[in-house]
DNA sequence: TAAATTTGTTAGGTTAATCTAACTTAATTA
DNA sequence: TAATTAAGTTAGATTAACCTAACAAATTTA
């Protein structure tokens, strides 16, 4: 049996190998995006490489196992359906899912998981426009304009975020933005990418780190 | 922070005190409901001391506290609400919906129960014909019969069961009885109280224990 | 390439939740 | 009521998941 922490372990190695680009992941960032010190994520490596989850050597990179990548991409399939569920079945507002998906990914039902896929009638994208992976299957990696990509006086359409804490999405919110909206962009400054943005006819001043965590099209 | 152990605790507690109409509950009682062993249960109710959730002297039966009973009604109100709902919307036999609700009962949100009764349109029972506690209520006391009250000769009508184990659900199911159905007592033995009942006008012979753990009208 | 910095590991310790084995107190029964 | 049985407790161990502090390896930079 796998614990919740194992999971989370494995969900970060791979989010994390997904997002950078690259295979292997580094035991500090790793442990950085877990909130936990790297001495604790060196002992949990060690007993993930025991179960055959992850491959590890001294000093190296780690890559999920075939084993690992399959439990991995299930708890974030279960993570984007239920995500799904409470926005769509519950009102849950769009930066409120999260948190409470962080929990029922751990619930261990495989019926439970289909049958809620079923009721949600197999949805393709969670409330982010992040892809649901189908049972059994894979991680997608989709090519993903970000706001930062967009020249200056172009109009375009927010499609999903990246960075998915509720501190970043009530900024969101704050703005006027959401799912669907569009956006143009009036002004850029060279020197620190901040940007102007017009939603819905109001105007707001907005970072570069805003800006690269806003999908578009 | 309360862990899920210590809602497991808190709960039993709850339920056997309530099952047996007695307030104070023995330690190997308590251990032996959770599947652990009596000195284990010592442990936990130290802990459980500390934090004021029951009150708990050296040798004497145990309590719950306010706190500790609040804490407890609330996750089985939790507890009926997922039940409920994986019967309901999810599809789910009425055996397989409690161990999965057992998992689902210790996901920490306020909003998202609330939420969730509302989506179920406030129901008053669960699948199992349990009552369920309203926010911040109470767990009532209802009057209930079962099969072994009943004399031969008499027709009744199943409501609920008193043990949610998946073992007597199934075995339920396989003689042919669910919610709603109705019985006739055929006959009884005096010797072992062993019954021929009659459900769909198939006839099955059900022990005492099976029978004191049917609810009826 | 040698020094400095970053990254990763080891050793030893803590807490929650479990266990077994031995013990004590309370309750029952002869 | 004394002896037996049942119920409850304590002590000492284990495992998972975390920590700090000290150390080692790898990488970067001067």
């Amino acid at each position: 049996m796998i614990s919740f922490t194992e999971e989370n372990y494995l969900k970060a190695l791979l989010r994390i190998s997904f997002d950078s680009g690259e295979t292997g992941v580094g035991t500090n960032e790793l442990a950085m995006n877990l909130g936990v010190k790297p001495a604790t994520a060196n002992d949990m490596l060690k007993r993930l490489r025991d179960k055959a989850l992850v491959d590890f050597e001294k000093y190296k990179k780690i890559t999920l196992t075939i084993a690992g990548k399959k439990i991995a991409t299930e708890v974030i399939r279960k993570h984007r359906l239920w995500e799904t569920f409470l926005y769509e079945k519950l009102e849950f507002s769009w930066d409120e899912v999260h948190d409470v998906a962080e929990q029922l990914e751990h619930i261990q039902s495989t019926k439970l998981i289909d049958k809620l896929e079923k009721f949600l009638d197999y949805p393709a994208f969670d409330p982010h426009g992040d892809p649901i992976p189908s049972k059994g299957g894979e991680l997608t990696k989709q090519f993903r304009k970000t706001l930062l990509d967009i020249p200056v006086g172009q109009l375009c359409k927010m499609v999903a975020v990246k960075d998915n804490s509720s501190a970043f999405l009530q900024y969101v919110v704050k703005v006027g933005l959401g799912i669907n909206n569009e956006i143009y962009v009036q002004s850029r400054q060279e020197y620190d990418a901040l940007m102007v943005i017009e939603v819905n006819g109001v105007a707001s001043s907005v970072s570069e780190k805003f800006a690269e965590n806003i999908y578009v099209v």
